[in-house]
DNA sequence: AATAGCAACAACCGCCGACCG
DNA sequence: ACGGTCGGCGGTTGTTGCTAT
């Protein structure tokens, strides 16, 4: 039968986003929406496919996405995802609000693998590396999550200490992650034109996001407990925008990460031109990102 | 100062499943 | 039931930046 490419190949742009690329993503994402990913780059005026977009967005451009190294807490937290799950990085990601799939797959093959062989564990099978292979049906995820729970200092917070450790954890896991979580509710909002208003509105809005990280490791973690994006406006105060997105903090931080080229990759944020003078982005302004002109 | 080697990460590729006509 | 389209996923590669020599 042969599938089609997900794009032409002639004409399509491939390698490093530049500055002006993600620019025109951004607007466009922020005042339409992605009604579908192919339409995305001709709609807005990119030489990309719809693929690429949708991950440039997914991992890069989102504004919910934390940026930065992961903490100890959420090393951890992989680690035992990992031992229940394996490789299934969407569904781990899934459990770390603001962590990409990318980004924690990236994360284990550079850090995490690296720890666990150190600690002389399998990263694949989590069983001591001198220690006999067990076939997959032998597979003990309770010597699993203890060895990898052991790796870090924070085995009272771990997910390893607060779940019965049996084999219906996948499942569980699985089944847990129908509820909101970052990365669905990261979707729900660029879904469509509305959900960017409402995006929009949330980006504006200068709550609190610092209660969301704090939250996640406060008392419970994400994988098993609620973040605040699980949970409805009522039962999280600071969570703005009907429980679609958490809160942040100061506009000038809501898009630091942008600001920081370095940490984002792109390094020529200078002439990002969606920030005025001061800063903050143009939109927050309600301007055009692209001509300058006034959207709202 | 030059450069080789390594580490980190952004991005691409190909496959798969869901959905729709 | 079937074929086509699309979004999503996981593996892999390419590029960039850093460090050691």
């Amino acid at each position: 039968m042969g599938r089609q490419p997900c794009c032409d190949k002639l004409g399509v742009k491939k390698g490093p986003w530049t500055a002006e690329e993600d620019k025109k993503l951004i607007n466009f994402i922020l005042t339409n929406g992605h009604c579908c990913w192919r339409a995305v780059p001709k709609l807005a005026g990119l030489r990309r496919c719809g693929k690429s977009c949708r991950l440039r967005w997914t991992n890069y451009l989102r504004p919910d996405l934390k940026r930065g190294l992961l903490s100890e807490a959420e090393e951890q937290l992989v680690i035992d995802l990992h031992a229940r799950l394996g490789n299934r990085w969407s569904k781990i990601a899934a459990r770390l609000p603001g962590r990409t799939d990318n980004e924690i797959k990236n994360h284990w093959n550079t850090h995490i693998k690296k720890k666990l062989l150190k600690s002389g564990i399998d990263p694949v099978t989590h069983e001591p590396l001198n220690k006999p292979q067990q076939t997959p049906s032998e597979h003990d995820p309770e010597s699993e999550v203890s060895l990898s729970s052991s790796l870090a200092d924070h085995t009272s917070e771990s997910p390893a200490n607060t779940h019965q450790t049996n084999n219906t954890h996948v499942d569980e896991y699985n089944s847990s992650s129908s509820s909101p979580s970052a990365s669905s509710s990261a979707e729900n909002y660029c879904a469509g034109a509305d959900e960017s208003l409402v995006l929009l509105e949330y980006i504006c809005g200068s709550d609190d996001q610092s209660f969301l990280m704090d939250s996640l490791w406060a008392d419970e973690s994400p994988a098993v407990g609620a973040t605040t994006a699980n949970l409805s406006p009522n039962e999280n105060p600071s969570c703005d925008v009907a429980g679609l997105f958490p809160s942040w903090p100061e506009e000038s931080e809501s898009f630091s990460w942008l600001l920081g080229g370095q940490d984002y990759g792109v390094h020529d944020f200078g002439g990002f031109d969606c920030f005025g003078d001061d800063g903050a982005m143009n939109i927050l302004d309600g301007l055009d990102l692209e001509t300058g002109d006034k959207i709202f």
